[in-house]
DNA sequence: GCTAATTACTTGTTATTTGCAAGTAGTAAT
DNA sequence: ATTACTACTTGCAAATAACAAGTAATTAGC
């Protein structure tokens, strides 16, 4: 995106324009909390993705440099999606939205385990998504 | 918005449902982040909201409960609107995404002394906000 | 009280995006 | 060589957003 055609400068404009849709973000939480990588798992996800769409979102996050493409060495014609560094920077902005969610969302199926030690320990799950992407 | 007509009971799909758009938290930032309340300040944005989309997204999250819809006292036609308690629950979302284009966009707008201040001291930032809020 | 100016919307039309169904292409297994 | 698997692409209809214009309620000035 050429910075001529920018909403603005506005940080949190930048970071809709990035990743502001109902999608970009699901793919991102299916990456970066559920172990899922590939095309077929994608789709998968209770929230039925249109394929058009994921291909598209896809197509958009690999751009932004949040996540990488590259094929399963394992598995010739899978595809295998990881998050990049920049991708695993979202991890604060997911996990607050889990909060907010947990807070107002009487349904919410996160596990009251994780929301405790989102309050006794963010930077430490932080670290535990980074570590478990290293691999 | 019917419990069965839910994509899915996951967090970040509730969050998304709720303010997952390219606007939402625009409006919510303005709230926020830079003293506006009415209708005609949200249009003055650089974003350039269409005037319908304000209207539609203004009566949304007005019934999800994130913000409150009044006249105003010294000029009767004047509205004026104002975050609930839900509402300034967004503050991590919103914060963890400044942090994030401050990263990751070399031309963000934000200043230092804030990404400083968020780094030192996010619940004081926070506690700030709220008490801002509260006039 | 009448007129003009503010402020907050609504309505109608066009453009863009999404959602759905079907089809194609590359790789692997037999 | 054939079939199956996996990752897409394409075409079309429906929904949403963007743009332009108009309406309605309230206030301020005369």
């Amino acid at each position: 995106m050429p910075s001529n055609s920018r909403r603005s400068f506005c940080p949190v404009a930048f970071a809709l324009d990035k990743f502001g849709d109902k999608w970009s973000l699901l793919i991102i939480r299916d990456l970066m909390f559920r172990g899922k990588e590939s095309y077929g798992e994608f789709l998968e996800s209770t929230e039925e993705i249109a394929t058009n769409i994921l291909a598209d979102r896809l197509k958009r996050l690999e751009s932004e440099g949040i996540l990488t493409k590259s094929r399963d060495p394992n598995n010739g014609r899978r595809v295998i999606y990881h998050l990049t560094d920049k991708g695993l920077d979202l991890a604060p902005v997911l996990l607050s939205m889990i909060q907010w969610s947990a807070k107002h969302d009487p349904d919410t199926a996160t596990p009251k385990e994780l929301l405790q030690q989102l309050d006794d320990d963010l930077e430490g799950v932080i670290a535990e998504i980074r570590s478990k992407a290293k691999v």
